[in-house]
DNA sequence: TATGAATGAGGGTTCATTCAT
DNA sequence: TATGAATGAACCCTCATTCAT
């Protein structure tokens, strides 16, 4: 959950103006948009990308669905507002758990970890996001998101272990692009599993998919479970 | 891709009687079925399960609408057909491969590597079934697979991995429930990627995530990468 | 009203299969799309292009809105449609009726009396077909037939003035392009009378109008009121 | 393009005060509601009548859409002050040019080469007005100018025609209604195809309509093309 | 005066499904 | 067996209009 300056992330700024310019928001405006992709990521979270129709969102606010329409664009402009909304909340939620972290292998435990609260703490965030960065098409089947936010995210781990790699040098010759792969993986498997089962032990999955990559990574003589 | 027998498969089995009465399929129906079945994964391998009408189904093999739905109750049986299918071809695929595998940490190895052979040689099936299991829903959202597909394939790793430790004494503590959801996720990932990247040196991935999870089960002092 | 070979004119001929190949049109469907031409063409007549929806032309027949989208690809389609049939139904009823017609000045007044016994026998048809030929528009404000027809019509009159001074060498110098503009306004002109006053003695206006077009052509001379 | 007192021409008259009472225009009022009305004549130019919403009209001054509708009651009353306003304009216009005009056959090609004129130098506004009183209608498919406009124009021209016999003995026997119809009708014509070709010679066809009406009223004797 | 906010009707279109043939 | 025909619900979106501020 990085990188938020390479989305559009509109929700707090400014308003496109008739003539194109940039115009700040009213108060209202600001309130209404936060509500409106606050209700659509409950209905994402819950029916999922393809029946979440504005008609939904609107019912759950219970408001005219002429009301999404005017503060947004399109359905498309929601829920691009919704990534850019999600994944800057995530961002900066994960940056801040990750600044205590220590360097090396346990950069990748904080990470993961803070991954996981996020998700205790906002579930419908992550499990939305999620479903949109597989399902959303346009009317083609042409993928809204196909790069931007699945690649973006493999790709901030993929840095994460690169860095990791080059500070500590006992590390096993892992591929990061594949173990960047299998991290995310893992982590959005866990958003899938919480969303069936919400009583679910998530500080459990995180612990350990923290052990099995750091195992992975460390490889056999360097592991708390050291040789000798 | 497993167990089969608890899913309903029934490409070649019963028909329902407008008597309501089971009766054994005709040759040519079985085939026709087949061919819809077939066309119905290719396009939801391109378009996505969203996407996936069964206006473009019959269009992919040129006939008409009706004839979908005199073969298949409705949208929601042909789905279910599909995934049916699909998971007893990718079954029989990967036990057949699995059979000659050594017993131990190598199990999981051949078991990965059957299931990326698999996606290679029908990679529409692998990605169909991946999006299926993700994607398809009723008209209220209620999943179609919620718990049978991802669940079930978990499941299977599952049991793979606590025969494995069973069999071997010098793995680690690793939790099986959270391995199994690791592996099987990372798997699916590729999927994904495969359908984005369709010059995706599969294999590749297929070695590294099997060393990266050996690596994770066998500890520090078993790998091949051993201490001295 | 003329050269519909340079319109396409499919009410009677193939409709297009799923596979983009050419199909025969069955009795039912060419019989439907008639139908739904012809109650397009009285809409249209009626309220205007802008206000003919697919809701009115579809509760005109008391079929559903679905009926016609089954049997045209959109609203556009069906717009074509109308054109086209129009256009050639009109272009036949000219063409047959100017056969008979003297050379020289004579194929003018053949020409115009024939557009208003057109109009007499199929008003709704002339009126509609003026009405689209300005209003029709897509989403952005381009028009759909803007060279199309108005142009197309033109250009046949002008065809008619320069064959016709070719043959008679006592025309005046009149501009065969500002003529005919002049000669197709004036009868498109009686077609918005005729909607707004349907008791118009519409062959008076043809043989006036004839007469009119005839003096600016044959100049002082020549004219059935010759000098002397 | 004459009468504006027989349209309700309001531009610099009076508003109705939210008693009812009329009260004077204040000067900033008179003005916002000009340039409002300046807006809308080029945007239904632009897009046509259709297309031409509050929206777009309010774009186009970088206005809310609220402000028109605060200085009009809605959109029929907007646009029947548009017709008043260009109405009124050209008829001016016209009627100065003609004032130096000879009596005679001459006035006609005044009145002709005025409009043209005219369309030269304010073409949204006879493109605009020309497309009103073609395509406006309310949701019935009313037309909103269907005797008013049309007539008007004709009528106006048929006075002239009639003017124009009594004072000059030479002329054919032509019908006044028939050919007011014409010459009114080629004068649009010209507009339309302004539209479509902004750089059209519009004088040009000013001066030759002008001859061909001038040879169908002078008759064989008394043209300029006499008979020696 | 002017705006932002909201509404509700209606627009075209897609789609799974039903049914007679 | 298979098709063409038709339906009706739902979809996203546009628009003129109302209203409180």
């Amino acid at each position: 959950m990085h990188c938020v300056d390479r989305l559009d992330y509109t929700l707090t700024m400014r308003s496109v103006d008739r003539t194109g310019a940039a115009r700040p928001r009213t108060f209202t405006e600001t309130a209404r948009r936060a509500q409106i992709v606050g209700a659509a990521v409950d209905v994402i979270a819950e029916v999922g990308y393809a029946q979440a129709s504005l008609a939904r969102i609107a019912d759950q606010l219970d408001i005219s669905k002429g009301v999404i329409l005017y503060h947004f664009v399109g359905k498309e402009d929601l829920v691009r507002e919704v990534v850019a909304h999600v994944w800057s909340k995530g961002e900066a939620f994960v940056r801040q758990r990750m600044q205590a972290a220590p360097s090396g292998v346990g950069k990748l435990r904080a990470y993961i970890e803070a991954c996981f609260a996020y998700m205790v703490g906002y579930p419908n965030d992550v499990i939305a996001i999620v479903d949109i960065a597989r399902s959303a098409r346009d009317a083609d089947g042409t993928r809204l998101f196909d790069s931007a936010l699945p690649i973006q995210a493999v790709t901030d781990v993929q840095k994460l272990l690169i860095d990791l790699r080059n500070s500590d040098q006992g590390t096993t010759d892992f591929d990061p692009a594949v173990m960047a792969l299998a991290i995310r993986a893992a982590i959005d498997a866990v958003a899938d599993r919480l969303r069936r089962e919400p009583d679910l032990d998530v500080d459990l999955y995180g612990r350990e998919l923290a052990t099995l990559f750091e195992r992975a990574i460390r490889g056999p003589t360097k592991g708390s479970h050291s040789c000798q």
